[in-house]
DNA sequence: ATTATTAATTAGGCATACCAAATTTAATAA
DNA sequence: TTATTAAATTTGGTATGCCTAATTAATAAT
């Protein structure tokens, strides 16, 4: 099996039993590494066998140690990535996702420990989320998605789920961004929407966008 | 056709019609790819398809002005990385041509151009190569390889042609590095030996290790 | 000019990573 | 419990990028 697919697998379920729940389905999997079921199928036979995870046919798989262990490497130097990019050479932080997304693959940590230092060993990315250290230790915290925030309580933007550009592109115009402080007035009823105050303005927001927001509350 | 094989067809063919002559053959060709002539034929023939090359059956290859436009950008690419990776990063010279072959294919001109903006728009990479700017200008000199040299004259090493490690960490302990100068006190006539004056010591050279060495004449 | 020799090509094959369509298995609702 | 639906798997197939072994073409040597 070519590294690069290795990598794309082991990363996307490591994503997938965070984000979700500990055991990860062939179909979300497949959509994550935008091809079909029945590939996925044979891709994680062929993991199984190198024993990157624990694919229980018709069940589930799960990563094993040395799976995890992978995964939270290619999460180090996608984010190591991103945070070079946008701090040392000015990409905005709707762009170096897709760029990292390549450089995340080169096969050398010599070159992503230095970077890391040269960063000074930074623990958050510019999305806010915890960069693994050269161990794999990763910083858990117990943010919580925007969508399922209270209302009339205050939060402090920590992050974000989605990383397109289009997603950062919006956020930013309504300058919701990393640090940022709101309250959430209240929810429509109708729709689920937020009606919440940042930087002394109103705004609304959808269920969708809340849910790609990762608040702290204050 | 993957983009990767692409560029290391057209890479290699470029280096070949530069070091050699015009026209490269698959036997060549294929020592350089790291595979059989019968696969180069084979790939040789797709890149025609695609306008890369001019492929002439059993006569050889040249690049068309696509192909030449397409490798001068990996040999920008992998020559800004080579730099980058001594100067900012504090690699060696032999260590950074092997992260560079895998650097040299992240698709962001972007991303290059910033680093060689970061780095004042070096127009010699570690090794003494040229680099080509954006639009693929790249500096001609009529430096000689020291095999060539004459005796008694006087040179300054300009560029290295074998980018190994093992070989730079020769040139390294005999202090033949860049920008040193050496004069040619004899040519031993047995085996075509380089007696040579450099860093006010004796050093005898074998004609291998000249063939790979670039010098000017003073 | 003929013969070696070396290079290039063809033919037939293999592994990887994907696919669509059909089928099976599991989960959910009636 | 059975029917319905959704997810996962199997089967058979494709394109890519390599390979070896056999053959043909080009080059060099006698």
């Amino acid at each position: 099996m070519r590294q690069e697919t290795i990598e794309n697998y082991l990363k996307n379920i490591y994503h997938l039993s965070i984000g979700n729940k500990a055991i990860v389905g062939n179909f979300q999997l497949a959509e994550k590494l935008n091809i079909r079921p029945a590939s996925v199928t044979e891709g994680l036979r062929k993991l199984h066998d190198l024993k990157y995870v624990i694919y229980e046919k018709s069940y589930g798989t799960r990563l094993t140690p040395i799976g995890a262990k992978l995964a939270l490497t290619i999460v180090r130097r996608h984010r190591i990535w991103e945070t070079y990019l946008a701090k040392e050479l000015g990409f905005g932080w709707d762009e170096v996702h897709e760029i990292a997304e390549e450089l995340e693959h080169i096969q050398n940590d010599k070159l992503i420990n230095k970077l890391s230092e040269l960063l000074g060993n930074p623990v958050y990315d510019p999305h806010g989320d915890p960069i693994p250290d050269e161990k794999g230790k990763i910083k858990k915290e117990n943010f919580i998605n925007l969508s399922s925030a209270k209302p009339k309580n205050s939060y402090k933007i920590r992050g974000v789920s989605d990383h397109s550009t289009v997603f950062l592109k919006y956020l930013e115009k309504h300058r919701l961004i990393i640090g940022a402080h709101l309250k959430i007035d209240s929810i429509e009823e109708f729709d689920q929407s937020l009606i919440i105050t940042c930087n002394k303005k109103e705004v609304i927001i959808s269920p969708k966008v809340a849910d790609n927001i990762i608040v702290e509350l204050l």
